[in-house]
DNA sequence: TTACTTTTTGAACAGACGTTCAGATAATTA
DNA sequence: TAATTATCTGAACGTCTGTTCAAAAAGTAA
């Protein structure tokens, strides 16, 4: 045997990634060979070379995704008020976080498996969507509408509460999401102010 | 060559699970072997078997171990006020996950790695922690001094936002310790009132 | 149909994995 | 001192690891 019937780039490239992102969520990358993720896309682990050049790269594109697709799709407006912006990270955060679970488990969990150049890469897109946090909470200190003693601190523990939601909240449980974002809306509104 | 010169087991067997302790944590579970966990003991792979049954097993152990210290260290007195216990609280956590980063980090990230009834029981112990945490909160909504809408939500809340410092806090930065928690109790007090 | 490109297989590589165990040496006890 | 116990070595086991590559089959274009 050889080619497959029906096989083409445009299908199995995206499949390697969702196989490769599914089992290092459930895994770890460490654990999940490569083999493993071939028997998941239905194909031979010499395939996958076609789409990667190695372990470690599919690693680093699927945290770079990520982080570049979390960038684009976060939204602030400096000339509204800073507690509503507040509010609309809140909200946009949960919600993005909540609707790509294993991407963010990996994003937090796999650091260590990557090389230093690709670590530092990736730690500089988290800083930056650190620094839009850190600057709603600025601008809100500044015309007296937010007191925080520390806006890096702040920033932190509110980017560790809010993920937090991502390790213990599933749809269709006692709470809907709208309801947790809510709440959630409220302490940390409650916590700056 | 067999057994080695001032070898005792009161010493190899500490010594064996702090080299685990470290090298789980720098690396995770499935990437270190047991002839990693050998060589920083300075001994051969086999004779760790004079101190765990399985790799899996030492993991389990380093996890029980954690929890166990943590529920016998935390306190709490129910005759004291709901806000000064809270306070007491959030000291408490940010201190004790400050001296021990290594199983903090192991007893949050090798979850996966453990078999069904092992992660059951550590599951049951991290219970047992945020139930003690939810009590505080649940006596201050029945006392008038919080004012909480869902008090399970917000022991997650608060402690995803503690156990966040262990990601960035290092001894001898811009800020102390007592610094630290001095904000987050501020900013947990504010959350929850 | 023919020629060419794309995609996959399946075998192979050298090395690492967790675990077992007989035998050897050190520590301890009598 | 001699006998016993505790501890470790070093080799071995079968299996799995990431990665490479020639050969084969399917898709595409002329």
């Amino acid at each position: 045997m050889a080619r497959t019937a029906g096989s083409h780039s445009d299908i199995t490239g995206p499949r390697v990634r969702e196989a490769a992102l599914k089992l290092f969520a459930a895994g770890g990358y460490a654990a999940v060979s490569m083999r493993a993720i071939a028997a998941e896309v239905g194909v031979q682990a010499g395939a996958l070379y076609n789409y990667t050049p190695d372990k470690q790269t599919l690693l680093f594109d699927l945290m770079e995704s990520h982080m570049t697709e979390l960038l684009s799709a976060v939204k602030d407006d400096p000339t509204q008020p800073a507690d509503a912006r507040l509010k609309a990270f809140v909200a946009f955060h949960i919600r993005f976080h909540h609707a790509r679970p294993d991407a963010v488990f990996i994003a937090y969990m796999e650091l260590r498996n990557l090389t230093p150049e690709n670590f530092a890469h990736i730690e500089g897109l988290r800083r930056t969507y650190e620094d839009g946090l850190e600057q709603i909470l600025r601008d809100g200190v500044a015309s007296g509408v937010f007191n925080v003693s520390d806006t890096k601190i702040a920033t932190l523990a509110i980017i560790a509460m809010l993920t937090g939601v991502n390790t213990w909240f599933r749809s269709g449980g006692r709470l809907s999401l709208d309801q947790i974002t809510a709440q959630y809306s409220e302490m940390v509104h409650r916590a700056v102010t």
